[in-house]
DNA sequence: AATGAATGAGATTTCATTCAT
DNA sequence: GATGAATGAAATCTCATTCAT
């Protein structure tokens, strides 16, 4: 990826998640990006393709980021924090792309199916570590795929959280306690 | 609310779910509502007020249907395991509803600032229900605020699960399980 | 086909004789209609529907024309002739049809294969005729098709020279000139 | 004209015998010829120009292929009958080229303008072998201005019958029978 | 001689809104 | 109350041309 191609797909996230897909529009991206329109169609067949493009993008990255770190641990549970901690603090960290994913999931367009099913992927992919977990003992066993959205469902809340509230002071302590809610529960055990 | 308009109210809440707010045209709407165009202008003002419209009309069901049932219980607990139970079995209820307020509430339109507003309204009414829990002792005790988004984003992970499984079959277990999850965690306890 | 509707395919007709498919723009076929580039949208669906509709129009009316005045003769070379008598002056009179069928039927688009077929269908039917003249002994029998095309070939040439040569004054005495070349050749009998 | 251009030239034929001026595109030429499309910028100035050397470089072709066969007979019948015969079989050898020139030949434009001079030029130059066979007998007397032009729409009645029938077979045959057609009439000599 | 990234003017198309009926 | 033809601003996309390498 070149630096103008990089240009536009740094541009185009911030762009999308500002308007979302349909929203934004490629006089925009491209201002954003510092070029004319013609040369996103230089490097990008369409408005599309750089959505797609984006989100394979973006999910590669994620998961690489995951490995890269889980795979330095060799205790299970400390996989799985190491999990959760990362997709948290890349709500903070990616939070444009986070928005791209949260807004365009919702739709019956092909680039939004094409997106669940790399979200689906993307929790298929948590749910092998949390089956890992119920192997060892370390998590309770249930449906695994269900908790895998659960999980998912908590890196949402905190995007949610991050978008209504710009307190970005105590983000470590933020991610600890989402952790901690996560694996514990909020009910007080009797 | 006249038969016209509750059609087009519908039709709207259907398009806008399928198709975003920019991607849903007048167009679409009237046709799904089996009207003219012109007659939308005739019932709402713009498309944007359609937007408002639903959102306004959305909420204030949600919150009454939670207040029937709560007010029922004198138990917190209780109280709280119907608050989740309500919006749990909403998301299958009012997917399309759901959909809408999910895709839109990220950008950085009015209509979007607005909506918002009230989702966060909306939280901030589930952590009363949070501190009170507390205070009976049944609730850990901590950030009442961001626990209620935690709440919000097992909503949402429902929501999403919701859309890419079709499984119908067995909601009311689905919702349990949830249930249990956000309460106990997913960690076992030694 | 209302007013406005009319207006946009006579328009187009003209636009597309002068400038061709891709060199008319719906701007120019717009402003000559006298309406809104929007309001075309609203009566065909593309560039491309214009251009279908007239080639169907256009073929319609040159076989009405035919068959209208055809019926009223019981002669098989007096209607031959009436064949080719209206075919020349329709060169005149739909002069700008004609040069969009001749430009336009060269390519590999779509539309091109269409309007080949369309030409073709037409080409056949004067075959027909043809062939009712060889069984009636005042045509050479010989290759119907073929000669059929020969015929066709005839109207062309009368287009490419009105093209060329604004000479309007003498109509009828061309098409009577072209009439006898096509029927008994231009070399000297011995 | 060394290699590079001439290939250019080779695409641009077939590219605007496939599309048009209008619909061909520098990318599609330069894709074609397999070179860049700053190279067409190099031995062109402009796709017009590349127009126009296509145009001026066929009609030369033709020209020539003409006079050089026709030097060699003496009786004038003989060189009428030849240059048919090479015209009719240049429509097959030099299909794109024709193309191009029957497509072309339609519009306002300076570049058309420029190509209908070329063409009425070449049909000025065939008149007057037609005129030497009045002298000499061998043609009907009468407007060889208008007969020539006859003649050149038999060309294009067989490249609009080679374009829609692609039987490649019976070429001579073909060619044999348009000629016969052109010289003695299809209508039957009482 | 040749390249191909970049451009920007201009093309086709979309769609929220208006308005006369 | 309801309609749908008409609009025009703005969207996506195309492509001949330029220019630094």
């Amino acid at each position: 990826m070149n630096d103008t191609k990089k240009s536009i797909f740094e541009s185009a996230i911030k762009i999308f998640s500002k308007c979302g897909y349909n929203g934004a529009t490629m006089d925009a991206i491209a201002s954003e990006a510092g070029v004319a329109k013609g040369t996103l169609y230089y490097h990008f067949k369409s408005k599309e393709e750089i959505f797609n493009f984006i989100v394979r993008e973006g999910m590669e990255l994620i998961k690489n980021s995951i490995e890269d770190v889980a795979s330095e641990k060799d205790n299970i549970l400390c996989k799985i924090k190491v999990l959760c901690r990362i997709q948290l603090s890349l709500v903070y960290e990616s939070r444009d792309f986070f928005k791209v994913v949260m807004s365009q999931i919702w739709g019956e367009e092909l680039r939004q199916l094409e997106l669940r099913a790399a979200i689906n992927k993307h929790i298929c992919y948590t749910q092998s570590y949390l089956e890992e977990g119920m192997d060892k003992g370390v998590i309770k066993r249930g449906d695994s795929y269900l908790m895998a959205y659960t999980l998912f469902g908590t890196i949402c809340s905190t995007a949610v959280y991050e978008l209504i509230n710009d307190d970005k002071g105590s983000l470590d302590q933020l991610i600890e306690r989402q952790l901690k809610y996560i694996l514990e529960g909020i009910q007080e055990r009797k």
